[in-house]
DNA sequence: ATTTGTGAATCGGTTCACAGCG
DNA sequence: CGCTGTGAACCGATTCACAAAT
């Protein structure tokens, strides 16, 4: 009911708890936006919710509760207009600002990260490569130089980098993320073997590569376990239960 | 109370749902199993549920609910015997025997993975590098041969490879991960950035680096946002109420 | 004395189902 | 009439708190 209206309201009111928007949301509205982006690039100018929960993967009431918790930007009836959403989502998640990064540790990963096209995208800037290895120091990955991890405080604060990606060997990250952490780095991105610990007002997220093949072996063996069993005709009791007539 | 004798009985019973462990806990387990591994090369021959939550990053609470779900592998008034947990663990997840993988798309992040020191390391064998640039096949990284991803049928079934990891662009994911489950791969370890359909007896897992940035943004805003309305004075009235005697 | 293992309470998130609105 | 927005019901996961075990 209360749309534009409100919404500015909210944002200058002394309530600060405002619309607490859940994890579980925030970590969705990503892919959302992702969709919108593709369906503009298609022409596509509405779409329900059941449309974009089917582009996003999820289900529609999951959609629309999403999106409730940005505010009432549907239409009853019609639809979400996509370039609408496709702003409002941007701006809730600080998307129409720049963010600038400094990777640490330049290996493998720290150098496919660097130039991987989709981080400059959606306004992610890659403003350092910093390493410890002097032989790699002075060297360039693409066009960006790799510097002296050394120098951390110095190019974060210069750069106003607010994001560090820490890509070092699991020993080396915690470290290195005290260092960025004392920079004045904001919000860290971990994608070393190990479990790192920040202040609280320090934001953390991590993505572990060995971790997820793993997840992905307990689910594999639990098959190939379950299947074992069902050949070995142990189940004709149980399983004839699900015998569908 | 039953502990080895049940844990024997469970396996070989006909009761199929037998311990389903949730989801959650299973998202944990490679956490601890890598805890437990570091504490072995320290020395550690026994740990507390506490002490494996602090190496793990999460409460001791939680700890020993995962534990519980595998069997009754503490000793009151002790703790866990790193050695055994280890194995356990390590069974649970699939571990004691290798998985064969083949990787999708051999750009930056194809390439990085492909030599990723890590994924060996705990029973992962990269069995197959594919790609469909003609540049690309014929060629090494490391000393794995890029090869046709045309072929890709014949050699998932030659080798043995069960999972897949997908390093392609968005827009050709899909068209590889349909193939890869059409030659038997029975898992799929999605990084481009894009929603993969499979059969629901494909799992599925992704890794999705620009989602996370975007997360990161969103929390950093938040904290720039609220930072902005309190040095704005706005909230002086409500301000008072946390105001500590 | 200490620490596990687990019911019970709680919390956060998902799904349901429908009233409200265009 | 169709689709959103949202209370209510539900479900899985977390945390609490303590009895059981050694």
């Amino acid at each position: 009911m209360p749309t534009i209206d409100e919404r500015i309201l909210l944002r200058g009111d002394e309530n600060v708890k405002e619309r607490a928007i859940p994890e579980a949301t925030v970590a969705r509205l990503p892919l959302y936006l992702r969709s919108l982006v593709e369906m503009t690039e298609r022409g596509t100018t509405t779409v329900s919710s059941e449309g974009l929960a089917t582009a996003a993967g999820v289900n529609s009431a999951k959609v629309r509760k999403d999106l409730s918790y940005l505010g009432s930007y549907g239409t009853r009836g019609v639809g979400y207009d996509v370039e609408y959403l496709i702003y409002q989502i941007s701006r809730e998640l600080g998307l129409t600002q720049d963010w600038n990064c400094v990777i640490v540790g330049i290996g493998n990963l720290g150098r496919a990260l660097a130039n991987y096209r989709g981080f400059g995208s959606r306004g992610f800037r890659v403003v350092a490569l910093l390493d410890v290895d002097p032989v790699k120091i002075g060297t360039y990955v693409d066009d960006l130089l790799i510097e002296d991890f050394d120098e951390v405080e110095r190019i974060v604060k210069e750069r106003r980098a607010s994001i560090g990606i820490v890509t070092t060997t699991g020993s080396a990250a915690q470290g290195a993320a005290d260092r960025l952490v004392a920079s004045g780095v904001k919000s860290i991105l971990n994608f070393a073997p190990t479990v790192l610990q920040v202040p609280e007002e320090v934001s953390l997220r991590k993505v572990d590569l060995s971790i997820e093949l793993q997840i992905l072996s307990f689910y594999e063996q639990r098959k190939a376990a379950l299947e074992g069993v069902l050949r070995g005709g142990r189940l004709t009791a149980s399983a004839s239960k699900s015998t569908r007539p």
